[in-house]
RNA sequence: AGGGGUAUAGCCAAGCGGUAAGGCAGCGGGUUUUGAUCCCGUCAUUCAGAGGUUCAAAUCCUCUUACCCCUGCCA
């Protein structure tokens, strides 16, 4: 398949082929534009994914550019982490970093050429007279005292405001357009207020900073942006941006187009309730592997093809929706079944004696590192008379739909021998400690010669060889499809949203793991090294996600 | 005195007047030294509803309904 028949088709994608038909633009230059307040959030990713795609399929460009007008909530931490988080997702921008910051000054300028215009002005209602001022979505509003000032006095209490002559929160500029519209963010909207703040870009130089509707589009002009593109709650928002670019002295006329925001089941999205698991410790920081930030899902094992491909799968259009779990997951399984090379561990281990196998006698054993791609190798293997296998894996008795280890019955250990169960010890609780089996010597790499084929395939590691590892096994962070529409999502938090296993038993292989790279621990799903801890030499692994489970399905 | 948007299967989503793509999920079967993977089959007589135009409508027109967004000196 060419590139062009695997490429995205949406909308947007449509209304750039046809303005780049009709000879509108001649290419494309699109921007991401994160406000350094938080994480950025699988949500991003479609963001990131849509502007940075556009912008490769058309030989276009892409720039990051940071919103930062409003420095009381931004941190320079944020930027750093948002950086770092777009280049994992395999991006890059065109180049130097934006920010909004940098147009401060012509932001400024922008504004008296308003003023100089009539097009606004300084008015010094407060918040609250504000608000009664602009009326209601029934009511229309009505006009400000101060609206009809002179352009020499508003240019003058304008330059006042930029010199600091005014505290916060006592006047703020207007644009004067319309307090009877329909559209309420054309009701004379702020667009600079007054904050002694300090920034992180611009430090110490402003105490005005121009608010985000004033700011964007004049950000987008500058910069050559052809298709701003956004989430559809600022569609309203549309009005005002036209609006500005057409009052005042830009060369470029961008455009803004407006997609709907990704909402997946079990988890959050927004920022402020994201900030919240954060900062009462519900999760463990903002790259928690539950967490539904690209942070979280790098530590939690997953890779950015499968983000990407997620971003693919989902598309993109106005209709608001909210993505099923199982498509990221089957995003991930899917390059991880590839692409991660096998090992065994075993998380509730039991121990398993070999009654027939010389006592001091090991093997090396050579084991695919997967089933049907060759190039990934091999793997040595250490075997033993004392081996573990997982709890679950072995019962006394059971009916003919269990395929595992049943006394009496065969069994094949993954990648060696037949084994046939005999005996089994238990603790004081009836729990089985230790199983006895017998092997055939005859089965390695083939069947037996009887003719007969243990049905089912059980997974192990040598008990003297074996590696302590500790497990984590995430789950969904909450236990409702949708947490946001809970009055209180702290009531609906999953409690086993982790859970620790701290006595696994696996391969000796896996010394060698690294952060972040992927294993599939046979017949359970796919696992990483977690890498805030990797430097530790401590095995921790998190686990990615399972692998799909039919006998989970039908023995419930 | 309200305005802006969106309705195609369980969840996404193509479609743009010529007779409903695809993915995920599900279901049935086959292969398998992972109950995985892989393979095969199946899954909308109908597009929110009702009218209308047309030889022909998910696509055009009218009305109705449902849901989302907008009254920060946040973005």
């Amino acid at each position: 398949m060419s590139d062009a028949e695997n490429r995205p088709t949406n909308f947007i994608r449509n209304i750039i082929d046809a303005d780049l038909d009709s000879g509108k633009h001649t290419s494309v230059q699109t921007r991401f534009p994160p406000e350094p307040n938080g994480f950025l959030h699988i949500g991003h990713a479609k963001s990131i994914c849509l502007n940075f795609g556009i912008a490769q399929d058309y030989n276009g460009k892409c720039n990051l550019r940071f919103d930062d007008t409003n420095p009381e909530k931004e941190d320079i931490d944020y930027v750093h982490a948002i950086q770092k988080d777009v280049k994992w997702l395999g991006f890059d921008w065109a180049g130097d970093i934006h920010y909004s910051s940098d147009y401060f000054d012509q932001l400024h300028g922008f504004a008296v050429e308003l003023i100089e215009k009539g097009l606004a002005y300084v008015c010094f209602l407060n918040a609250q007279e504000t608000r009664e001022y602009r009326g209601t979505l029934n009511k229309p509003g009505k006009n400000s005292p101060y609206r009809d000032t002179t352009v020499e006095e508003n240019l003058a209490l304008f330059d006042k405001m930029k010199n600091g002559e005014f505290e916060e929160g006592i006047c703020a500029l207007r644009a004067k357009i319309d307090m009877s519209s329909s559209f309420m963010c054309m009701r004379d909207p702020i667009i600079y207020r007054v904050r002694f703040a300090h920034h992180h870009q611009t430090g110490d130089k402003w105490c005005i900073y121009p608010m985000y509707d004033f700011t964007h589009c004049l950000s987008d002009a500058l910069e050559g942006i052809t298709h701003s593109i956004c989430t559809l709650e600022f569609q309203d928002n549309r009005r005002l941006y036209d609006w500005v670019i057409d009052n005042v002295s830009v060369p470029a006329k961008p455009h803004q187009y407006e997609f709907s925001r990704l909402n997946l089941e079990y988890t959050l999205m927004s920022k402020r309730q994201l900030n919240s698991l954060v900062n009462e410790n519900l999760v463990e920081g903002w790259d928690d592997p539950r967490m539904p930030t690209i942070a979280g899902f790098r530590r939690r094992g997953y890779t950015p093809a499968s983000i990407r491909e997620f971003a693919k799968r989902i598309g993109v259009t106005k209709m608001d929706n909210t993505i099923e779990m199982g498509v990221l997951e089957a995003c991930i399984r899917e390059d991880l079944n590839d692409n991660a090379p096998r090992a065994m561990a075993v998380l509730q281990p039991i121990k398993l004696v070999i009654e027939n196998y010389p006592d001091e006698q090991t093997e090396e054993l050579i084991v695919k590192n997967h089933p049907s791609d060759e190039s990934q190798g091999t793997r040595i293997v250490p075997f033993s008379k004392e081996l573990y296998i997982e709890a679950e894996d072995f019962r006394e008795e059971a009916n003919k739909k269990y395929k595992r280890l049943v006394l009496g019955k065969a069994v094949r250990l993954r990648g060696a021998y037949v084994i046939t169960a005999t005996r089994c010890d238990k603790d004081d609780q009836g729990n089985v400690t230790t199983v006895y089996c017998t092997y055939n010597e005859d089965t390695l790499g083939k069947n037996p010669t009887d003719g007969t084929k243990p049905k089912g395939v059980i997974h192990w590691v040598d008990a003297n060889k074996a590696l302590d590892a500790t497990i984590r096994l995430y789950d969904r962070l909450f236990t409702v499809a949708n947490p946001a529409a809970e009055d209180d999502f702290h009531s609906v938090i999953n409690p086993e949203s982790l859970v620790v296993i701290e006595q696994a038993k696996v391969e000796p292989a896996l010394a060698q793991a690294e952060a972040e790279r992927a294993y599939q621990f046979e017949r359970q799903g796919y696992f990483c090294l977690d890498n805030a801890i990797a430097d530790s030499g401590k095995l921790v692994f998190n686990r990615t996600v399972g692998l799909r489970d039919t006998w989970a399905k039908m023995s419930k």
